[in-house]
DNA sequence: CGCCGACTTGATAACCTTCAAGCTCCGTGG
DNA sequence: CCACGGAGCTTGAAGGTTATCAAGTCGGCG
């Protein structure tokens, strides 16, 4: 259920996990540190491999840790009482999450599940205050996590009260090409398997009205989808 | 359109009419610190008077200011392309506004609109990193009030997800009479005025709507409302 | 007094959910 | 290997919710 921990004992094994993982002189948590910097904050994470469905943190749980994710991709979402899903925002390598410190939570507000394989560095949210005092730029990286989270949650809003359901799943579909999307042969495809429910949950509505509009789309040689995969044709014929 | 600033030259005079508001003691920006860093603070404050309908910044301004609200209510909105208004987030007094800094931020993301008389402080936004720095009780109040925000965010998303259109009028009504409340004979009344419009633009529907649904209350003797005013009468009726 | 903003209310129709049924694909166990 | 079952997907029909269109009322202010 939850994902294996690798405590990282010495460094070296720290840095060989990580510099595997190319991207990470991009990730804006690390791009602006010394090496120095770099090791000490290396030193004390934590690699969390994670598989589809893992759960990384629930509503609710004591908030024992933040993460940056390296790869793959995770939904964050709220669950109402009668057990619906509400998908809030989605988080992509280099971003922060459950970074309750930074609001000055003691809990986690959501649930974060993973879509797809990846993996992600976590520190013992302990450490959070002396990081962001210690290094500037993992502390510019948590303002700018929250100024995403914060836009992504506004545009939700914009969307909902301003957009009929097929905009609304237009939208949606077209902002996971740009942020998730694989180029293959006739389109761009979202990079992890996703279903007509999972796109429901993130535009309130039902796997129904997703599927009728996707049946649409496709008709119109806009997108092509099958069981889990949506590959995005003509970006720019979807409505809005 | 502006409100007036009224820089502050000496402390007594900023302390002056900052005590004249006996909330400002319980205010958490200003409740942990010490006489010295308080008077500190407010040595640097201009105090705003603000006036219905004064807009304290618009979306897309260079965000020069951060404030506090001392009294008063401000709504905090996006507009659409086609002009449309999009409440996100209400401010009531003692919460922080305006820190785009907080969120890495140069411009403000959204307009800030007075819904009644108040008063607020305000620090130039060259003070924000070295406030942050020098004045922990300060530090924590700006993650309360993101914290804050995220949460009346978030729990908007999940209404508008969720909820039909009564609901989130009613739950919409029901929070303001909880922050903005005045206890009145028969009821509590949401203190500042507010059309069906505005409501509307709070919960993504129609000031019809709206209008329809606080007619079928009144019948059922649940809210007394008329022009620009709303007296919820028994809360506990209203549905969900 | 007259105007204008705020509010109300009916009628109509569009949009979307709900209900229902059936299909396809894939993995699994006999 | 094949049958079965279930998850994911599709599509029609019906009905409810909500927006839109259209009038008209109310009340305060210049």
């Amino acid at each position: 259920m939850s994902p294996d921990d690798y405590a990282i004992s010495h460094h070296s094994n720290a840095h060989a996990l990580v510099h595997a993982d190319e991207a990470l002189a991009q990730h804006l948590p690390f791009s602006g540190l010394s090496d120095q910097q770099r090791t000490d904050i290396l030193d004390q994470a934590t690699v969390k491999r994670i598989s589809l469905n893992d759960t990384c943190f629930s509503e609710g749980d004591e908030a024992r840790n933040f993460y940056v994710l390296l790869d793959g991709a995770l939904k964050i979402y709220r669950s109402t009482d009668d057990g619906e899903q509400v998908v809030i925002i989605h988080i992509s390598p280099g971003q922060m999450f459950g970074i309750a410190r930074a609001y000055a939570d003691d809990t986690y507000q959501m649930t974060a599940n993973a879509v797809c394989d990846g993996l992600a560095l976590s520190w013992s949210s302990e450490n959070w205050d002396r990081f962001m005092r210690d290094y500037p730029e993992f502390e510019r990286a948590a303002r700018k996590a929250i100024g995403e989270r914060r836009d992504e949650m506004s545009d939700k809003i914009v969307d909902m009260a301003t957009l009929q359901v097929e905009q609304r799943i237009a939208k949606a579909i077209l902002r996971l090409t740009k942020r998730y999307g694989k180029t293959v042969e006739g389109g761009i495809e979202i990079g992890f398997p996703i279903t007509r429910q999972d796109i429901s949950e993130m535009t309130g509505t039902t796997l129904h009205s997703v599927s009728r509009y996707m049946s649409k789309w496709q008709k119109a040689g806009i997108v092509r989808s099958s069981r889990r995969r949506v590959i995005v044709e003509r970006p720019e014929a979807l409505p809005i």
